[in-house]
RNA sequence: AUGGAAUGUCGGAUGACUACGUUUUCCGCAAGGAAUGCGAGGAAAGUCCGAACACCCUGUGUGUCGCAAGGCACACGGAAAAAGGAAAGCCGUUAACGACGGCCAGGCAUAAGAAUCAGGCAUCGAGGCGUUGGAGAAAUUCGCGCUUUGGCUCCGGACUCAAAACCUAGGGAAAGUACCACAGAGACAAUACUAUCCCACGUCGCUCCUCACGGAGCUAUGGGGGAGAAACGUGAAAAGUGACGCGAUGUCCGUAAGGGCUACGCGUUUCGUCUCGCGGUAACGCGAUGACGUGGCAAACCCUUUCCGGUGCAAGAACAAAUUUGGUAGUUCGCUAGAGCCCCGAAGCAAUUCAGGGACCAGAGAGAUUGUCAUCUCGUCCGAUUUAACGUCGGACCAGACAAAAUUCGGCUUACAGACAUUUCCAUGGAC
RNA sequence: GGGCCGUUAGCGCAGUUGGUAGCGCGUUUCCAUGGCAUGGAAAAGGUCAUCGGUUCGAAUCCGAUACGGUCCA
């Protein structure tokens, strides 16, 4: 788990991120991201009813997910509001797996 | 012994680094930091029921404010009425329940067995007739054929009674309404409609008599009255319980004596309802006597009895920006010491209750309980050894099922790799 | 957290007081045409989502389950 101060939570924020944030996907990973004008960067991770129904599977890869920013926190650049959306394909992935697909979107996208 | 069913218990362990949530302690003015402990389930799931708790509504009473209308506070309650919903054998358990326990009734529902009935190239016995058979002097006896009849025999059949386990939304059909397809005369107090026949009447047409009005006859047709195949059969169900006995005035066989069959009546008994007595807390059971004989369906409407005020932690309470009040965003509380858990004892058939002791055992909020590994067992697969199995050795995969709290509990339902235990039941094999 | 609805032929849908499961499109075969389309004739295709119950009889009534959809805040 991220710590407080790196977690996006507030309802507002993330409709305006949604709304203005600039996006880019993957095969089995995306996200939105938008300055936020703070010295930190935000982060949410989204993994909807479409891509498993049970329970158990959403949260695994959520937090794997959740896993590999807080291990480049340091390295990713701060004042963003980012918003990982997660597609079917991410389902049954490594921890090694993941980390490829998401890093290369995170310099696709200029965040490292 | 193996496999299955049912019930119950469990459903990885230890360690390293790391992240997050949180308890306690310490440091710090504060922000925060350090140490330490804890951190998903038997179903956390589905949401089919029930409660706790909170607020609202409403009734009554008391107090208080007000000139009054009325307001406010507190206490007790959800009465009555309407609508809607729920429950439904009895007794108990429970905070409550549609849950649970025990019992009753019915089903399963028949089997084994028993009673009754009808039967048989079965079998055993008894009688009658015949006999050109055998034995004997004869009475008689043995045999053969036909026939009648009997049975604590045998065989299969019909009907009734009839166990455990298991299952049951298990009040009322004698308050009323509706429905019961097809078939059938008729589907609940039924006999219709119709072929056919008879009776009287009307109408059209034809023939005959009459100058004509009109009359007679015949055919066809119409509606009315009566007879009628007719209770066989149909159907899931048919006017009402099934069985046995006795008796024709009916009918059949017979020359007759007599015998068979059936209707109907009477009698006995079974079933059901009512009444009475006894037993049981009760559901109900047993018995008696007399009367009666009522189709099914209420998981169709309905009737009877009992219960339910509404909304739900996104309830609600406090603080409270931009923006003064109110309130919104937001923050905090509600939020985990509990109808809870573990151990032991007592009461009770049991559900369960009571007493004693012990520990503190998740509390998130876009939602923590992690990520990466190591070791060990369990398990799965492959190979070798072995007739085979067990076992042993080696190798590979390496915890691998269903699934993750969201106010909290009690049930129910559903999902589930594998392991263990129990007793009963079932199947197969082995031993005695 | 709570409320409501649906599931019938390959697809879209009917099916009333419970009594022989239907319609349109599609599919297959035949006719018609030199051939295709249109047209005409015929046929096949159903565990009525699953399981259990009530009933003489269930797509229909009742209960449970599965899957799908939708609404409230």
């Amino acid at each position: 788990m991220l710590p407080k101060s790196h977690r996006l939570h507030l309802d507002k924020d993330i409709k305006t991120l949604f709304a203005k944030g600039k996006g880019v996907f993957d095969v089995c990973a995306g996200f939105k991201y938008r300055r936020n004008g703070l010295s930190e960067s935000r982060f949410a991770v989204v993994v909807g009813l479409k891509v498993s129904k049970s329970a158990v599977v959403r949260n695994r890869v959520r937090r794997i997910i959740r896993e590999i920013i807080r291990l480049r926190l340091d390295q990713i650049k701060p004042g963003f509001d980012v918003m990982m959306l997660v597609r079917k394909e991410a389902i049954g992935k490594t921890f090694a797996e993941l980390e490829q697909h998401i890093v290369t979107g995170f310099k696709k996208g200029g965040l490292l």
